[in-house]
RNA sequence: GGGUCGCUAGCUCAGCGGUAGAGCACUCGGCUUUUAACCGAUUGGUCCUGAGUUCGAAUCUCAGGCGACCCA
């Protein structure tokens, strides 16, 4: 309503008039609330204490009462009272005896205000700063939202955060956790002597993943340029060059569907160890997350969506051939054609996808339909289907396998890791196989990185290298149901407002 | 891509074929212990957009927009 705004604006004017900007340069607060409201827990109802103290912050809510006034002003930390009283204030202020009706009428819930004062706990037991002087920082133009209800708009939530950060604390919570959990992460990792190594956002060949990337181009070079979809291959090239120990935490892009377990752009984290294999990653996974949630959730124990989920090391570890047999009855060991699996699938009700076209590639049908979901507590789900793994190393016992590891918490894909394959020829021909299949219409298929295949044959050590997921993570340890709650501005459609070209239908 | 639901004042919502409503916020008046302050008065609308049905549409129908959830 821009009658709210233009009275607004008219108190702006009316602080100009007295001299005091709307929009101060400065503040210098002595304290922030939480720290006041702890160093002066012992001081009694109905006390004061001289101490004089300095407080910033955002009004959320006043009280005016004739020569009494109560706001609430919170920082970053939280709230504390303002105690405002019409006769001390005037005491404090004897060449200004309208300061009390200043303070209560040009100012607004949603204004950033600086105050003066001392310390007072009221007859109700609310520590409050006893103002002796004030200071407009920031006037507000706009209304704040619902001061009991907040904002039950999801879309407005994300539209404007900023208005969802301000009336809903806990959203602030699951932006601090986030923050908590990647800088935890990445102490962890830096304390083991793995070194953050930024790679290519913007590459000529989109490779590492399964996955359509965004589209874009450079200009001077006339170059058509993919967003990346996983850190992957440059990540590998950096242990070829002789870093055992490397990582990067970043975003990825991934031209893909939105819902509530997939943005477009996302947060992964990859972690490559040379001389190391895919039970040495399985122990690095479940150390890692088990820290960051000790760290962000103060135990390994933890409530998602009602349901409680334990994180304490060591967790579950069956083969897909294991946990597809349990919940079926299939042994996809006994199949020895795709024909042979799909009829016995198809007895027990499992869709048969007709681009599934291999036996092991079934068998990842038959996981996704019957088992995913149902995996709750952390779970390593180890080896897969060659086919579907080009990028993993074939297993040292079992043909047709590969040594990778995915790890499902309350039925989500979580992470990903494998014994990374470092012999060229046999990289080769999977790239090669994956470019068949892309040439057969997958848009999903990788491609054949020849660079990537010079490095592999000037030689990488054995590695073992892992991807997680961070706001999948985060989602868990901040019990949110969508993964729009934990990416602070989500993609979302541009609101379509009338626009001039449909005026013509009329 | 399919299905279900939603969109009304700045915010939270009611109204479901017959004058557009409430609480909070805003504005004005009162009030020196409030904390969802209270009491009184006032103000505030493209009922998401467009078309249709009807004497009459926020309400019914169709199309579109944006979103949420579920399914693929």
């Amino acid at each position: 309503m821009s009658d709210l705004r233009e009275t607004r604006l008219d108190k702006a004017r009316a602080l100009e008039a007295l001299g005091q900007s709307p929009y101060a340069l400065s503040f210098a607060p002595s304290h922030r609330t939480a720290q006041l409201q702890q160093a002066h827990a012992d001081l009694a109802k109905g006390e004061e204490r001289a101490e004089a103290v300095a407080v910033a912050g955002r009004l959320m809510t006043r009280r005016v009462m004739g020569k009494l006034a109560f706001f609430t002003l919170a920082d970053e930390t939280g709230p504390i009272q303002l105690y405002i009283d019409k006769a001390s204030l005037e005491t404090a202020h004897p060449h200004n005896p309208d300061i009390f009706s200043q303070i209560t009428t040009l100012t607004d819930a949603g204004d950033w205000i600086g105050v003066h004062g001392t310390l007072k706990r009221t007859d109700r037991g609310e520590l409050s700063v006893k103002v002796s002087d004030w200071q407009m920082l920031s006037k507000s133009l706009q209304p704040l939202p619902d001061k009991w209800h907040g904002l039950a708009d999801v879309e407005k939530r994300y539209r404007q955060r900023y208005l969802d950060l301000i009336v809903s604390p806990h959203t602030r919570e699951t932006f601090r956790r986030r923050a908590l959990l990647v800088s935890t992460m990445r102490r962890w990792l830096d304390e083991r002597e793995f070194l953050e190594i930024e790679t290519p956002v913007l590459q000529s060949q989109a490779g590492g993943a399964d996955a359509r990337p965004f589209a874009t181009h450079h200009n001077t070079l006339d170059l058509p340029l993919t967003l990346r979809i996983a850190t992957e291959l440059h990540l590998k090239r950096l242990v070829v060059g002789g870093f055992e120990r490397v990582y990067e935490l970043g975003r990825i892009f991934r031209n893909e569907g939105i819902s509530t377990r997939h943005n477009p752009e996302f947060t992964s984290v990859e972690i490559y160890q040379a001389f190391a294999d895919y039970h040495d990653m399985m122990v690095l996974t479940e150390t890692l997350i088990a820290t960051c949630c000790q760290a962000v959730c103060g135990g390994t124990v933890i409530e998602y969506q009602g349901t409680s989920i334990d994180l304490t090391p060591p967790w579950t570890r069956a083969t897909m051939h294991e946990l597809v047999q349990r919940a079926t009855g299939l042994d996809f060991n006994a199949f020895s054609s795709r024909a042979q699996a799909a009829a016995a699938m198809q007895a027990v009700d499992l869709v048969v996808p007709e681009a599934a076209d291999s036996v092991g590639r079934l068998l990842v049908e038959a996981f996704e339909q019957r088992v995913e979901s149902s995996l709750i507590q952390p779970t390593f789900v180890l080896d897969y289907p060659v086919e579907n793994s080009p990028l993993a190393r074939t297993h040292r016992s079992k043909p047709g396998l590969v040594e990778r590891f995915e790890l499902f918490i309350v039925g989500r894909e979580t992470a990903n890791a494998f014994s990374e394959l470092i012999d060229p020829v046999d990289q080769r021909r999977r790239l090669e196989a994956q470019q068949e299949r892309r040439r057969a219409g997958d848009p999903e298929a990788q491609t054949v990185d020849e660079d990537f295949l010079h490095a592999l044959e000037v030689g990488m050590p054995p590695t073992g290298g892992l991807g997680i997921g961070i706001d999948r993570l985060v989602m868990l340890l901040t019990d949110s149901p969508s993964i729009r709650d934990v990416i602070a501005f989500p993609l979302l459609r541009p609101e379509g407002r009338a626009e001039v070209g449909s005026d013509a239908m009329g």
